[in-house]
Order: C-alpha cells, then sequence, then structure tokens
RNA sequence: GGCGCAGUAGCCAAGUGGUAAGGCGUGGGUCUGCAACACCCUGAUUCACCGGUUCAAAUCCGGUCUGCGCCU
C-alpha cells in the first residue's frame, strides 16, 4: 500500500569511464525519462574537458540537470547537491516524466535515495578552522582525544589520521549538541521514499583501466591544459572544491610549475584508477544494486539497454507498453 | 678470454655479521555537509644459485650463472 505511493527513481550508477553518459541517453529515451546529474564536478561551468562533461548535442534533446549550474568559485557539497537534486526530481515529476539519476558519486546517490537528513550540523568554518590548527599543533592524536571525550562511538570508528572526518564529528557535536554516530544509526535505517532501480554499470578491471588511460590521453588531445590554464587566470586556486577534481588538481600543478606535463598526465592515471576503485568499493556494498557488468553482454549496449528495460517492466517503474525509442 | 661493478617482493630500493626499512604498483576496505575528498589494511619463513667460515650471513670467503662496463 506504502509502495504504490512511492514515485520512480532510475539510478544509473558506475565507476568513471565505464560508459554511462551513452547508455543514459538510451535509457531516458527509451522510458522517457530526464537526467539528474550525481557529478560533483559536472555542476561547474567552464569544467568540461577534465570532467567528461556530455556535449550539448550528444545529449539528442534529453533534458539534464544539475550540469552547468555552479561556477567554479562556489561551493559544492552533498548537502547541496540533495537540495538541487530534490527541486529537479519534483520538477520532473511534474512533467509526468521519470527521473534517471547518472553518475559515479556514490554519497550523493545515497544522500537522494534515502533521502538522508542533512539539516543538524551546518558546517562552521570558524570552528572547523580552529580544529584544523589545533590538529596542525598538537596532532592528529590529541584531536581525536577530543572525539573519544565526547562521542567515543564515532571515534571508535573514525581512525585517527582522518582529520577531516574527525573534524566532522566534532563539528556536529558542537553545532546539535548530539553524537554524529547516533544520527547515522538513526539515518541508515531509512527506507527509501523511491520506488527505485539501482543499476550498476560494471565492467572487467582491467578493460575499465585501459579506457581510463586512453580517456586520459584523449583529455590532454582536446586540450585540458588550456581549460585549465584559463581557470587559473579566472582565479580558481588549488583550495577550491572545483579544484579538487581528478585533471584539474594534477594540471594546476603542472601550471604551477610544481611537476612535468609527463609527470601530471601519469598521476592523473593512477589517481583516476584509484578513484574507480574507490566507486566500486562503495558500489558493492550497496545493498540494493543491480550489477550490469559490460563483459556478461559481449559490450553490447543494445542488450544491456534491454536488460535494464526488462528488470524496470518487472519492478513496475514502467509500463509494459514502453515503447523502446531507444533501441536502435 | 681478462679485469671491474652489480644481482634483495611485480617494479624501484635501503640494509655491509645479530635475525629483511621505505616508495610505487596491485588487491581489499571505511565513508551520512569538502566524497573526483579524506583515511585504513595488504606482500620476501627470505636476499641469483651452490658450498664454506661463524654461536649467528642478504651482509665475510670460494665457485657457478646472469646483466652491465672497460680491456685484449
Amino acid at each position: 500500500m506504502e509502495e504504490k505511493k512511492k514515485k520512480p527513481l532510475i539510478i544509473l550508477a558506475g565507476p568513471t569511464a565505464a560508459g554511462k553518459t551513452k547508455i543514459s541517453i538510451r535509457l531516458a529515451k527509451a522510458v522517457g525519462g530526464e537526467i539528474i546529474s550525481a557529478d560533483s564536478m559536472q555542476v561547474y561551468r567552464y569544467m568540461n574537458i577534465g570532467s567528461a562533461k556530455i556535449r550539448k548535442e550528444e545529449t539528442e534533446g534529453v533534458p539534464h540537470h544539475l550540469i552547468d549550474v555552479l561556477d567554479p568559485e562556489e561551493e559544492f557539497h552533498v548537502a547541496r547537491f540533495q537540495e538541487m537534486a530534490k527541486r529537479a526530481v519534483q520538477e520532473i515529476y511534474a512533467r509526468g516524466r521519470i527521473p534517471i539519476l547518472v553518475g559515479g558519486t556514490g554519497f550523493y546517490i545515497q544522500a537522494l535515495l534515502y533521502d538522508i537528513d542533512f539539516s543538524g550540523g551546518k558546517e562552521d568554518t570558524e570552528y572547523r578552522g580552529m580544529l584544523e590548527a589545533f590538529a596542525q599543533k598538537e596532532g592528529a592524536e590529541a584531536l581525536h582525544e577530543r572525539l573519544k571525550e565526547v562521542d567515543p562511538k564515532s571515534a571508535e570508528m573514525i581512525h585517527a589520521n582522518n582529520v577531516k572526518r574527525v573534524i566532522r564529528a566534532l563539528e556536529f557535536y558542537h553545532q546539535t549538541g548530539t553524537k554524529i554516530s547516533e544520527h547515522n544509526e538513526k539515518e541508515r535505517q531509512k527506507v527509501s521514499p523511491y520506488l527505485f532501480l539501482y543499476f550498476v554499470l560494471g565492467d572487467d578491471r582491467r578493460q575499465l583501466y585501459e579506457r581510463i588511460d586512453r580517456r586520459v590521453d584523449k583529455m590532454m588531445e582536446e586540450g585540458l591544459v588550456e581549460e585549465v590554464a584559463r581557470l587559473k587566470q579566472r582565479g580558481c586556486r588549488k583550495g577550491m572544491v572545483s579544484m579538487q577534481g581528478l585533471g584539474y588538481k594534477e594540471v594546476l600543478s603542472f601550471l604551477d610549475g610544481e611537476t612535468s606535463l609527463e609527470e601530471a598526465v601519469r598521476l592523473l592515471k593512477r589517481d583516476t584508477r584509484h578513484f574507480a576503485k574507490r566507486q566500486i568499493t562503495w558500489f558493492k556494498r550497496e545493498p540494493d544494486a543491480v550489477w550490469l557488468n559490460r563483459q556478461d553482454y559481449n559490450d553490447d549496449e543494445d542488450a544491456i539497454l534491454g536488460a535494464m528495460l526488462t528488470k524496470l517492466k518487472e519492478r513496475n517503474i514502467i509500463e509494459n507498453g514502453t515503447e523502446h525509442t531507444g533501441l536502435l
């Protein structure tokens, strides 16, 4: 009964360079959907090559949300993503269409899918700064000790070296008076408000790594260095959220004269491989994920799309008579 | 053929008599407001091979093999 009220949501996740973008267009067309990007870098304008952003002509008219909506100087984080994504979802429903969340940022997907509560413990720059300074002077262990005092459970779960997370836990307590470990535990119980299907596009590790290497080479050919140089000229600096993106980070350090171009490319490839591995780890523990491994379908995207549509029908997310306009 | 140098994990590499640092790669993992972030875990019963000296050898000695350099 509760199920009936839930609205449909399709998720297409997977590691970078798995080929999500291409399939997402076909899926959207087949299903009558609009795409919401779950990507922490594609939100930014002027960051096209490095973020592997879809080009206008590649969208084939399928509406995309959360792409090109922020300037590179702006901050972006899960809470903001969630707010924007929820709004997009409502708009899509209003048009009678199906939202398709596409991206590789598992954390963001989780935030929307389970409607996690980010209302408490807003970021407090001043307090954070103070804690950072403290960690600097007294060491990570000392900071961790402080967490142990107010929230021993979190302290147990967060490694002392993970200063960033220790600070967040401390900040949350400072802000709300409740322990983040308790908050997290509560949020973990949540059931998704959507009638959803969570697809993960997987691939053979070696093939994926090869595709990553090739993609980086292509980015260089397409002018990644120039793109980053323009951002630098615009005033983008290392500390910005946007400049932490793969490709931006490495090329910026080349432009700042810290590494050779050759080294920057090597590091970019390496870091991207590491990233893909972490993404895979994340999706592996996603209990509802439905994996579609390219090798199981002989790399045939028609077959992959077909499998998706079948699953969607089974789950009653799309109707049985839906036209498969994207199949050809 | 002679002389010299080298041979340590998939790669780079420290260790020169006291029981195998480290880095990279690889693989596994954590993640609830910076997540393309941050962080954790992960290899050598063994140091090219054989023998010797010694309480003790990757470390010293002899031989063998392989690589590199020089000489004839």
